[in-house]
DNA sequence: CATGAATGAGAGTTCATTCAT
DNA sequence: AATGAATGAACTCTCATTCAT
């Protein structure tokens, strides 16, 4: 009884555990040949031990991929919330993005690679369907950073939204190369020519 | 010997058929949840005939992505090769890879969604670097035209190939746009804001 | 010595708990869907608390299934011994055998329709074992009525124990038509129908 | 092609097969205890093989209970169409009805002994819904015969389906004895006791 | 050539039982 | 005494591949 607060947060801890762990099974096996044997020996722990935290490998899956969603929507939303200049923000936003790769380098591939058979498709349309939305949301933050910039009078009076598609493109694209190329040299070079491409043009 | 050549001209006609059925059943289903049956079923023939054409599922996927890839590398390079100024080609370059999108929605969406784990991770490998290679080899392209634009002087004299990148990234982004939401009206303002957007840059 | 006795009162009537809501429990689940978590979430106890009355889940269902039956069995006995005479004893085996349908309906049912695959093979011999022996002796309690009867010069002097047989069925299959139209209403009738063609015979 | 008819009686027959040697494992061991294995192993197939004739072992179970009771519906209807009187004709179902035993006493005991959690409530729903209907079967057979009997001036002028309901739950008890005791004695003092109990009653 | 019945090696999931706390 | 997290063996069902016909 008394224990009960400690139980649970010991609980939550093992939680977490399972899902790091699986997350990297899943990076390095992909989910179907994945099995519960082999996250269950990953962390150490037996196979019906794994259900305890996780009703089925899809849930445990999706949770994976929902938690590592949710940081990056977190990091979006506190870089619009700032109370600086629209360019300020912009630059940060392709900061944040690279670091996020960095630090989420599998789960990006994990994304990037995503099965579409997950067992039932009603799961794989789930999974799809948060795909879209967080896409959807990150162009949403973008969107309001341009508005933000177009008010200061920093950008033009163009449709805000496909401007936000532009740049997130831009960005995609340059982390999709640090990934494949598994760059760890300094981005520096390249954050600067995103932003100076995007905001001057490449016409000579 | 002449019906061996009928023969032989029958079986390149068959695989052929193998190959654009199983294409659907995997757009449809997915490569773990299409099985061999399906895929046999689909052409109507055995299931043991498919094995006549193909030794093994995995090889019949990675010929069906392969022929999709050739396909857009052989339109790619057309476009290179052809006797026209920068601007041209870069306009033209756009609405190929939107025309692409359009008549391979399937494929795009399959090697988007590709799974990571087929049989043998070696498979995969092959697969993952068949994928870079080819968005490498549309960057080379893509490069090409970029550097006849400086010679040109169309184009500022930076990094052709982060140009290339960047135009490249936002080109995909619209047509992932387009994709998810299945539109299929006009792209027309879409293809000229990115170009724009593209040379002009957006600050105001 | 005295908290010994306190305990042993305690423990025994935690038993008769356990006892009553397994029962619930097996007759709403049967035994095979019937878990051990689903049990001692019923009784409001810990799983392991369980395994503290009964060494294992078949044992637990031998219990129950032998205590229903032991009660039975009391029922029949006492009628048998009563002062009257055979006729009555009849009639008041036909009523009882319907009470007691009533108030077990759940754990006939069980019964009929238990499952001959207990774990282990032996305990399902045993629980067979069990039923064959509660029917014979439910036939004998019946036969040494009728012996009475044949005294008593009330009935026919042929084999008593066919007689009983006889009778035992004819009640039998109305408790089971009774069960399963889930008839509540009052069996007066059919009780009375029983007596009479069971003792006068359907012949015009 | 010619073939296609050979291949297809050669199918009917292997499914024969599956289900009669997967009776015998059912009612050895029961539906739970039954893995597909012994299955597979007791035809001497693998178990893959058992799914090519049957897509689960639930609609395998099913099929056989089925098979069985529709064997005995018949014999029941043959009965009733019967260009015979009333007395024949309750003296032939009698005499069936342990035939029926005989052939069938594993199927019989299956049944009896059936289990109630079938892997879906459903599946057990349904099975239990066949047995009852049966049973209802069975008994409207024997109304229709006692109707002839009532009306030729043989039987009273009582219910019908109580009478025939009565005559069902002697059969029965006798049926029960005799299986559970393994009698393969002669029946025939039995079969006459039933019919003159049955007509002429038990009263002295 | 073509067939499709047969194989057999797993996969995910469940749950009675145990035992450290 | 009581708990409930952990175990691990067992289960049903799947499907790529083979091979006798």
């Amino acid at each position: 009884m008394k224990m009960k607060g400690f139980k649970k947060k010991e609980m939550v801890w093992r939680r977490q555990e399972v899902l790091a762990m699986a997350r990297k099974v899943f990076t390095k096996k992909g989910f179907h040949h994945s099995t519960m044997d082999d996250i269950a020996a990953a962390i150490g722990i037996s196979k019906g031990a794994v259900y305890l935290y996780f009703p089925s490998k899809e849930k445990l899956f999706m949770d994976i991929i929902e938690q590592g969603l949710r940081g990056r929507t977190e990091m979006l939303k506190e870089i619009v919330n700032k109370n600086t200049d629209c360019l300020s923000k912009i630059k940060e936003y392709i900061s944040q993005a690279f670091v996020y790769m960095e630090n989420n380098r599998d789960l990006v591939q994990m994304f990037m690679m995503v099965e579409r058979d997950l067992v039932c498709s009603d799961l794989h349309q789930k999974l799809h369907g948060q795909a879209i939305k967080e896409m959807e949301r990150s162009i949403e933050y973008l969107t309001a950073i341009i508005r933000q910039g177009v008010k200061e009078r920093l950008l033009k009076d163009i449709d805000p939204e496909n401007i936000a598609l532009g740049l997130s493109g831009i960005i995609q694209m340059f982390i999709m190369r640090a990934m494949f190329q598994k760059m760890t040299k300094s981005l520096e070079k390249e954050k600067s020519f995103i932003l100076e491409a995007f905001l001057e043009g490449v016409k000579a």
